[in-house]
RNA sequence: GGCGCGGUAGCCAAGUGGUAAGGCCGAGGACUGCAAAUCCUUUAUCGUCGGUUCGAUUCCGACCCGCGCCUCCA
């Protein structure tokens, strides 16, 4: 079963297929990073790589590009108010980013270009759209799109051309007065922006002006560097992205080149945080870091953000993170299962977690069409339960374990799910404690229920549970 | 106003024209000296009102409610 898709601009189910001999060129747009990306960022770029790793799966070779946008209003304000030079500022939260990436457990992408990097080519870009009259320099040696030259511009957004000239408010019925006076069109965008005071060192010679890209731009050329002119197959971001940026990155790339930018749109769904829409003041922008020191390890988040419909708004909650993480506690057990009957240990496990299957699906056949049908990851581990539910481990031969193993492996190869990483650190009791606990067992060898229960309840309102098996106790924290 | 998403059990969440996957929590049971852990069992008629149909949660229409985007926010 070939992977399918939901496409924004046609706004339809569609096969995902590079064109023969050709890898898949997955385009997505990065973080913008001038700090640590938080949980809403998040959901889009782990969507992204699932669909990307489904892709692996599949048989595919993909084209991952990711940019990271190191240039903008944002960074240079940032990093103007911490006193560092643009590129030292971006290079750190970069950094974190790519940590961050790597906790979640994501593929890196295989290419991720950055703006700072690629002025010649947009400074170029800028050029062929002037020269072809879809661009006009102002009289402060910016540079704008012209919007009416495009005759499709909006078919991405379905925003009709006559909707955009007279929109001329915003949602909170303000007019949109444009900081440049000089456009011919509110609906103009900004392809080069002249050098202002504020932007500080951040400059570059063009032949407009000294000044630097816009933010739409960089999208559009890193895309055609990244890929080498060719067209993009699949082109992804978050819902908002979709209008204006995606819209000027087609008008931007089409009317450079006059052909199409782009085959297939990919947009996800925004967060909202217990019920409520994330924000700073709200105190309910979490980084991963802050669920970190919450006690959740990254692959309860990842379970968590890919858990539902990506098309759908995700309402985040510290609930549903622990409803992920015993989840994929009930995902350990069965594989613990499985590995009982093959012999091996936890370590084994990851030599099963691929993206290849040797003898099919199997069992989870449901679950892997469940991902191929437009990344249904809900249904796929409803699937992945449904198996785990009805445990066939204790009536498999080894093989036969091992044969589900390969499975279960590539399944949550496709998901990036790591098992065995969710355990709470042990925490080793203090010594009072483990004295306590000594007493208790010995009151209970010694048949004292009652002084053993008394312990207990002791220990309890110390902050620690005792936990008895038939060789001993361990007492964890409560 | 335009465009888009959604309203399914306490919470989260799939899905189909023929009487609703799954996860979490809760409850009951097994196990245990009692617990914990684990295992088993268990919880809905799908926003409202009409229509089409032998039959609709699923199709059509209207309505109500929540949310997102509408110029640089993933």
């Amino acid at each position: 079963m070939a992977v399918q898709l939901y496409d924004t601009l046609r706004r339809t189910v569609e096969p995902l297929q590079s064109e023969p001999g050709e890898p898949l060129r997955f385009y997505c747009c990065g973080p913008t990073v001038y700090g640590p990306a938080h949980i809403g960022n998040f959901r889009t770029f782990l969507i992204q790589d699932t669909l990307r790793r489904v892709l692996e799966v599949d048989g595919q070779t993909v084209e991952h590009v990711r940019n990271i946008t190191d240039l903008d209003d944002k960074t240079i304000r940032q990093s103007q108010a911490e006193g560092l030079p643009l590129a030292e500022f971006t290079a750190k939260w970069t950094q974190k980013f790519q940590a961050d990436c790597a906790a979640l457990n994501m593929r890196p992408p295989s290419n991720e270009p950055s703006a700072v990097a690629h002025i010649p080519q947009q400074i170029a870009l800028v050029q062929q759209l002037v020269d072809k009259e879809h661009a006009y320099v102002s009289e402060d040696g910016s540079v704008y799109f012209r919007v009416d030259s495009f005759e499709n511009y909006g078919s991405l957004s379905k925003l009709k051309q006559r909707d955009l000239k007279t929109q001329q408010q915003n949602s909170a019925g303000e007019r949109n007065d444009a900081d440049e006076y000089d456009r011919e069109s509110v609906s103009d965008f900004a392809l080069w922006k002249s050098r202002k005071p504020e932007d500080g060192d951040n400059y570059w010679p063009s032949p407009w002006s000294e000044g630097r890209p816009g933010w739409h731009l960089e999208c559009s050329a890193m895309a055609e560097s990244a890929f080498d002119g060719a067209m993009i197959d699949l082109h992804g971001g978050g819902i908002d992205l979709c209008f204006p940026h995606h819209e000027n990155e087609i008008a931007q790339s089409e009317c450079a080149h006059g052909r199409a930018f782009c085959r297939h749109w990919f947009h996800s769904a925004h967060l909202m945080v217990e019920g409520a829409k994330m924000s700073k003041s709200l105190g309910n922008l979490y980084t991963l870091e802050d669920l970190q020191t919450k006690g959740f390890p990254p692959a309860a988040l990842r379970y968590s953000l890919i858990a539902s419909s990506y098309r759908q708004q995700l309402n985040f909650t510290i609930d549903g993170l622990h409803a992920a993480r015993s989840a994929l506690l009930k995902m350990e057990r069965f594989a613990d299962s499985l590995l009982a009957v093959t012999g091996e240990d936890r370590n084994a496990l990851a030599t099963y977690i691929n993206a290849e299957t040797a003898s099919g699906f199997g069992r989870f056949a449901k679950a892997w069409e469940s991902l191929c049908n437009n990344l249904n990851t809900a249904a796929c581990l409803g699937a992945i339960f449904g198996v785990i539910g009805s445990n066939p481990a204790p009536s498999l031969k080894a093989e036969d374990a091992r044969a589900l193993l390969d499975a279960f492996g590539s399944i949550l190869y496709a998901l990036g799910l790591q098992l065995y990483s969710v355990e709470t650190p042990k925490q080793e009791a203090p010594d009072d404690i483990l004295n306590l606990a000594q007493q208790r067992w010995e009151a209970k060898q010694a048949r004292d229920w009652a002084k053993a229960d008394e312990i207990r309840d002791e220990l309890l309102s110390a902050g620690w549970v005792v936990k008895d098996s038939k060789e001993g106790f361990e007492v964890v924290p409560s």
